[in-house]
DNA sequence: ATGCTGACTCGTC
DNA sequence: CGACGAGCCAGCA
């Protein structure tokens, strides 16, 4: 399989499993991967969703149809992007009811994460208490 | 062709 | 805890 066509599967399985994750609920760049049998490209994760097409597109994943807002990362926090793009999915967070908090560095964390965390560190110890994850 | 850059993560020190 | 190194690999200069 040519380099071009696997890196197109990659992004399209990555957009799939993106739009499994519920309303509400948020999961990390290194969870998508592990579910995609690849638990290494977590980096490749983000790319993909970088890469995400225009809703104009026409296509059938857009940034409309996947919700890439639901993945963060590792620490529980929004990575860093472009200027304004963070914000953007802080904003599209809480649209959908998940709190996201500002520390005094600026950096910004999802209190409450509920999805698919991939079981190995957690971001935060009261995560653990309360919260079943299959 | 070559080298660097990331919406990343994990193990080790 | 933080810092570092190592995998990862599609883009882009």
């Amino acid at each position: 399989m040519p380099r071009s066509e696997e890196a197109e599967w990659w992004t399209n399985a990555v957009y799939a499993a993106v739009q499994e994750i519920p309303p509400g609920q948020v999961t990390t760049y290194g969870y998508i991967a592990f579910l995609l049998g690849e638990p290494q490209r977590g980096r490749q994760v983000g790319m993909s969703l970088k890469a995400l097409p225009a809703p104009e597109s026409g296509l059938h994943f857009t940034s409309q149809s996947v919700p890439w807002q639901r993945v963060i990362n590792a620490k529980g926090m929004i990575s860093h992007r472009e200027p304004g793009g963070a914000t953007r999915q802080a904003d599209a967070l809480r649209l959908e009811g998940v709190e996201v908090t500002i520390d005094n560095m600026g950096e910004m964390h999802v209190s409450f994460p509920q999805y698919g965390w991939f079981p190995k560190r957690l971001p935060s110890e009261e995560v653990d208490d309360g919260l079943k994850l299959d």
